[in-house]
RNA sequence: GCUCCAAUAGUCCAAUCGGUAGAGACGAUGCGCUUAGAACGCAUGCGAUGCAGGUUCGAAUCCUGCUUGGAGCACCA
C-alpha cells in the first residue's frame, strides 16, 4: 500500500517526453487501418492559451485517445490561425515586427499546449503566415478567378478617416473609430469577393445532410442563407416627378398578397433612384449622408428609429392606374438584399407599421385572422403577420394567404409593360457574396497585379508565392503594404509596362477555410492538397469549436471545399462530417467598492449563514460577487491554465472541464470543483495502488465461476465501460464521469469489504479487483492519461495505456434475471411489482392487480385498461 | 430590431422513446479518525422540474402564451 500522493509535476512532464519520444501520437498517411479525423478550431496566437483553449482541446483530446484506443488511425494536428489585425496592433502600440511577435507567440503558445498532455500530430504543424502555406492558397485564388469563383465588386464599408483604414462594425463605438475617434464614413470601396452566392441553394440543401451537426448551427446557417420565394414587381413611376425621367421602380416582396394594403414605397439611401433625386435636392443629399453614419451593422440598422424623406416621385399601384404612392428614402432598406426597394405594408410588417405612424400614412388592414370581423378588426401599433382570409383588397377578398399570393404573381406574370411582364416569381437569398480583400498588411497578399493597359492580371504561377515584405513600417496610418517603398511597383507579366501589385490582403477566414485539408498531407511542396491523401483522410469526423463560429467559418469551409473541388483540389463537398459547438469557460466578477474590478486569485470567498461573502485576501476589504461571465481581461475574471496546472496538474484542469457542465453549455469555473477533481486524482491513485496490492493473489487464469463481491464489482465494472464507451461517442462526457465516479464508489466499497491481507483472498476477488482496475484506468484514462500513465505502470502493464486497446465489454454482465416496474394508478405511483425478465404482459398485469395498494386505489373500480411499458413501468386507468 | 438557445435540490448537473424526478459532483450539517486542523471514511435529499394554460392513461420531456438569462447578426478571430 502506498502513501505517497500522487505527484503531478513530476509524472505529467515525465510522461509527456515519453509520448513524445515514441512518437505514438503521429499519424501515418499509408497507415491502413480505418481513419478518424478530429479537429479542434485552430487558435489565434494571441501570446498565451485562454481557458477556453484548454476545455476546446480537452474535448476533441478526449474523442482523439478513446478512438486511438477503439482501434482507428487518428489523425488529430494541431496548427496556427497566424494572420490577423492583433499583430498589427502590436506593431502600432509596441514597435515589435508582426512576424517576430507572431512566431514568438506560437513558441509561447505551442509549450503551453504541451503542458496539457494532448495527443497531438505535432509533425504537421504550420501556421497560415508562412509562405510554404499561403502560396498555396494564392494559388488556389487565382484558379478561383480563372473559373468564375473570385471577382471585383463595390462593397460599402465603415472607413475611419483618421486611421485610415476599414473598420470592423465592433470598431465603430457611436459612429466613431475606435482607435481614432474620428466619425466614420461609409465609403463604397471595390472588393474581391468569392462568389459564394452560385452555392446558395447548394450550401441550403446540403444542410439536410449534415445529421452529426447540431441542429442549432444548422438552424442559423438556413437563417443565415435566408432563401425566401417572393415576387420582382415592376412599379411604373410617375415619370413627370422623377429627378431625370425615370419610369420604373423594381422591388422585391415576399408578401404581393398585401398589395392592396400598400401606403408607401421605400427605397434604400444607395438607390440609384436615391443618388440621382439627391443631386437635385441638397436636403434630400444631407438626410442620406445623416443616416449613413449609423454604420453597417445590421442590429444597428434595426433598432435605429425609423426615419424616411419623402422624395416627391410617384409610383402607381400595379392594379389601379389612379392609385399613387409616394416614395420614400428609408434607413431601414438595405441595398444589398433584393432590389434596394420595396412597398410599405404598414398593417402586416411592423417596421413598416413604425414608419407609418411617424409619417401619419395610415395603414389598411388587408388580413383578417379566422374568427375576426373584418369590420372591427384594425392595427394600431402591432402589425399582424399571421394567418388569415383577404379583406379590403378587390379581386383578392376571401382567398387565403397562398391563394392571394398565388394570383398576385399570376395577374401579374401574364401582364405586359414594354415587352416585358410586370411581375417576375423569384427566389431571393439573403446570402451575399463573400468580400476578402482586407486594407491590412498582415494577411496574405492577394496575387494580382493591376495594369494601367491589361486591367487585372493574375500573378503568374512561377512568381508565387507573392510574399509579404518584411521591412514596413508602421508609423503612418493605413495599409503598411501600400506605403511600402517597392514592393508594390512591378512590372505587368502582360504587356511589360509598369504596374502596380494589389495591396489588399485576404481576410484570415480565407486561411481557415481549407487548413483542415492541408493538415492531410502539409508536406506537399507543389500543390495545396494531395487529392488521393485528402479524399481518404477527409471529411473531419468531428470537428468542435465555440459556437461563434456557427455561421461565417462554418459556411466559408462549406463553400470554400466546394470551389476546391471545383477547382480540382479534392474531391468532396462537405468538409466537416460531425460538429460540436462547445460552451464558453465563465466565473464570477468581483468588483471593489471604488468600481474597480478585481482578480479571482486576489479574493477571499467565506461561505456563511447568509451566503457567500467575498473579502479582498491582501487587506481584508469586501469585495462585491458581480454577474457570471465569459471571462475577459476587462472585468479580470480570467483565470490562467498555466497557474492552474502549475497548482494541480494537467490532468486536474482537464478532469473539472469535462465534470458537471456539458461540453455544448457554458462551465462555471470554480475552485471548489477544481479542488474536488484534485482530491478524486489522489483518491484514483490510492484506489488503484490498494487493487495492485490485492490483485496480486490473482490467478493468471480466469476463475470458472464468481462469488457474490466478485460479481458485484464486475457488473459495476462492465456497466461502467459499457455507459462510458456509448457516452464518449456521443460527447457526453459530464455523465461519462458521472459513471466514472459511481463506478470508483462501488470499487472503493468492494475493496474495503475483505479488510484481510492479500494472501487470503479469494482466487476469484482477486482477479476481478484486478480486471476491474485495469477498466478503470483505460476508461479515465482518455480524461486524465498522465495519472493513468503512472497507474498502468504501478499495475506493470506492459507498455503505455495511451497505446492500449479498449477493454471488452463482457454483455452477459450487463443482463438482469429480473426487474422491478413501478405500479401506476391513473398516472399515481402505488407500487412495485418484481417479475422476471423474461415475463410476458399477462403475468405482470396480473402481479400488478394483485398488489393491496392498487386494489385500494381502484375502490372497487372496474379496470378500463393496462398499459405496461417494458422494464419500466405499469399503469392501470380505472 | 431580427434569428436562435436555455431554465430541474443551496450550487453545478443526470434522467434513450412521453413512463419511479436523482446517477455524479460542490457546498452544508452530524459522526468517526486526530492534541487540533488538513486529509480520509461514514451518514443526511419535500424540488409541485421558471410562470400560466393545453394535449395525454401518464409531461422535466410535446404544443401555446409569458418571465428571466444567454448567443449570433457579415472587416475581431
Amino acid at each position: 500500500m502506498t502513501s505517497e500522493r500522487y505527484n503531478a509535476r513530476d509524472a505529467e512532464p515525465r510522461w509527456q517526453r515519453q509520448w513524445d519520444e515514441q512518437a505514438i501520437f503521429v499519424s501515418k498517411n499509408d497507415d491502413s487501418r480505418p481513419k478518424y479525423y478530429v479537429l479542434e478550431m485552430f487558435p489565434y496566437p494571441s501570446g498565451r492559451i485562454h481557458i477556453g483553449h484548454v476545455r476546446n482541446y480537452t474535448l476533441g483530446d478526449v474523442l482523439a485517445r478513446f478512438m486511438r484506443a477503439k482501434g482507428f488511425n487518428v489523425l488529430h494536428p494541431m496548427g496556427w490561425d497566424a494572420f490577423g489585425l492583433p499583430a498589427e496592433n502590436a506593431a502600432i502600440e509596441r514597435k515589435v515586427a508582426p512576424k517576430a511577435w507572431t512566431y514568438d507567440n506560437i513558441a509561447a503558445m505551442k509549450k503551453q499546449l504541451r503542458s496539457i498532455g494532448l495527443s497531438l500530430d505535432w509533425s504537421r504543424e504550420f501556421a497560415t503566415c508562412d509562405p510554404s502555406y499561403y502560396k498555396h492558397q494564392q494559388k488556389m485564388f487565382l484558379d478561383m478567378l480563372a473559373a468564375g469563383l473570385a471577382e471585383r465588386e463595390k462593397r460599402k464599408l465603415n472607413w475611419d478617416p483618421v486611421d485610415m483604414t476599414v473598420l470592423a462594425n465592433e470598431q465603430v463605438i457611436d459612429g466613431r473609430g475606435w482607435r481614432s475617434g474620428a466619425v466614420v464614413e461609409q465609403r463604397e470601396m471595390s472588393q474581391w469577393v468569392f462568389k459564394i452566392t452560385k452555392y446558395s441553394q447548394e450550401l441550403l440543401s446540403a444542410l439536410e445532410g449534415l445529421d452529426r451537426w447540431p441542429d442549432k448551427v444548422r438552424l442559423m446557417q438556413r437563417n443565415w442563407i435566408g432563401r425566401s420565394e417572393g415576387l420582382l414587381i415592376r412599379f411604373a413611376l410617375d415619370a413627370a416627378t422623377t429627378p431625370a425621367g425615370e419610369n420604373e421602380l423594381k422591388i422585391f416582396t415576399t408578401r404581393p398578397d398585401t398589395l392592396f394594403g400598400a401606403k408607401f414605397m421605400a427605397i434604400s439611401a444607395d438607390h440609384p433612384l436615391a443618388q440621382a433625386a439627391a443631386a437635385k435636392n441638397p436636403d434630400l443629399a444631407e438626410f442620406i449622408s445623416d443616416i449613413k453614419k449609423i454604420g453597417t451593422a445590421q442590429s444597428i440598422i434595426d433598432t435605429a428609429e425609423k426615419q424616411g424623406f419623402d422624395t416627391g416621385i410617384h409610383a402607381v399601384h400595379p392594379f389601379d392606374p389612379s392609385w399613387k404612392l409616394p416614395v420614400y428614402v428609408a434607413n431601414f432598406v438595405l441595398m444589398e438584399y433584393g432590389t434596394g426597394a420595396i412597398f410599405g405594408c404598414p398593417a402586416h410588417d411592423q417596421r413598416d407599421l413604425d414608419f407609418v405612424n411617424k409619417y401619419g400614412l395610415g395603414n389598411t388592414p388587408v388580413v383578417c385572422p379566422e374568427g375576426q370581423d373584418p369590420k372591427s378588426f384594425v392595427i394600431t401599433d402591432t402589425a399582424y403577420d399571421g394567418d388569415g382570409r383577404m379583406i379590403n383588397s378587390r379581386f383578392l377578398d376571401g382567398m387565403t394567404i397562398e391563394q392571394a399570393k398565388d394570383e398576385v404573381a399570376r395577374r401579374l406574370e401574364n401582364e405586359l409593360r414594354g415587352n416585358a411582364p410586370v411581375g417576375e416569381r423569384q427566389v431571393n437569398f439573403r446570402l451575399r457574396d463573400w468580400g476578402i480583400s482586407r486594407q491590412r498588411y498582415w494577411g496574405c497578399p492577394i496575387p494580382v497585379i493591376h495594369c494601367p493597359k491589361c486591367d487585372v492580371v493574375p500573378v503568374p504561377d512561377d512568381q508565387l508565392p507573392v510574399v509579404l515584405p518584411e521591412d514596413v513600417s508602421f508609423d503612418k496610418p493605413g495599409n503598411a503594404l501600400d506605403h511600402h517603398p517597392t514592393w508594390k511597383h512591378v512590372t505587368c507579366p502582360k504587356c511589360g509596362g509598369s504596374a502596380s501589385r494589389e495591396t489588399d490582403t485576404m481576410d484570415t477566414f480565407v486561411d481557415s477555410s481549407w487548413y483542415f485539408a492541408r493538415f492531410t498531407d502539409p508536406w506537399n511542396e507543389t500543390a495545396p492538397t494531395t487529392p488521393a491523401v485528402a479524399n481518404r483522410m477527409l471529411p473531419v469526423d468531428q470537428y468542435i469549436g465555440g459556437v461563434e463560429h456557427a455561421i461565417l467559418h462554418l459556411l466559408y469551409s462549406r463553400f470554400f471545399t466546394r470551389a476546391m473541388k471545383a477547382t480540382g483540389h479534392i474531391a468532396l463537398d462537405e468538409p466537416f462530417a460531425g460538429m460540436f459547438t462547445q460552451g464558453m469557460v465563465v466565473h464570477e466578477t468581483y468588483q471593489k467598492a471604488d468600481g474597480s474590478w478585481v482578480q479571482p486569485a486576489e479574493v477571499k470567498i467565506d461561505v456563511g449563514g447568509n451566503g457567500r461573502r467575498a473579502t479582498l485576501l491582501a487587506t481584508g476589504e469586501d469585495v462585491t460577487i458581480g454577474a457570471i461571465e465569459k471571462m475577459s481581461k476587462s472585468k479580470k475574471n480570467t483565470v490562467d491554465p498555466d497557474d492552474i496546472i502549475a497548482t494541480y496538474g494537467a490532468d486536474v484542469a482537464r478532469w473539472f472541464m469535462l465534470s458537471d457542465s456539458p461540453p455544448d453549455r457554458d462551465v462555471i469555473w470554480s475552485d471548489e470543483r477544481v479542488q474536488g477533481a484534485s482530491r478524486f486524482v489522489q483518491r484514483l491513485w490510492r484506489l488503484v495502488n490498494d487493487a495492485v496490492e490485492l490483485g496480486k493473489a490473482a490467478p493468471a487464469a480466469r476463475p470458472a465461476a464468481f462469488g457474490d463481491d466478485a460479481l458485484l464489482l464486475r457488473k459495476a465494472a462492465h456497466g461502467a465501460l459499457d455507459k462510458v464507451t456509448s457516452g464518449v461517442e456521443r460527447l457526453h462526457f459530464n455523465v461519462c464521469l458521472a459513471h466514472i465516479r459511481e463506478f470508483t464508489n462501488t470499487f472503493s466499497e468492494v475493496l474495503q469489504r475483505p479488510g484481510q491481507p492479500a494472501a487470503d483472498l479469494a482466487p476469484d476477488l482477486a482477479w476481478a479487483i484486478r480486471e476491474a482496475s485495469q477498466i478503470l484506468v483505460q476508461l479515465f484514462s482518455p480524461m486524465m492519461p498522465h495519472l493513468a500513465e503512472e497507474c498502468w505502470q504501478v499495475m506493470g502493464q506492459p507498455g503505455l495505456v495511451s497505446e492500449a486497446n479498449w477493454p471488452q465489454i463482457e454483455r452477459d454482465l450487463l443482463v438482469e434475471d429480473s426487474v422491478t416496474l413501478v405500479v401506476q394508478v391513473n398516472g399515481k405511483k402505488r407500487g412495485e411489482v418484481t417479475v422476471a425478465t423474461a415475463a410476458q404482459n399477462p403475468e405482470i398485469e396480473a402481479a400488478a392487480l394483485a398488489l393491496d395498494a392498487v386494489k385500494l386505489a381502484l375502490d372497487g373500480k372496474p379496470v378500463r385498461k393496462v398499459i405496461i411499458v417494458p422494464k419500466r413501468i405499469v399503469n392501470v386507468v380505472g
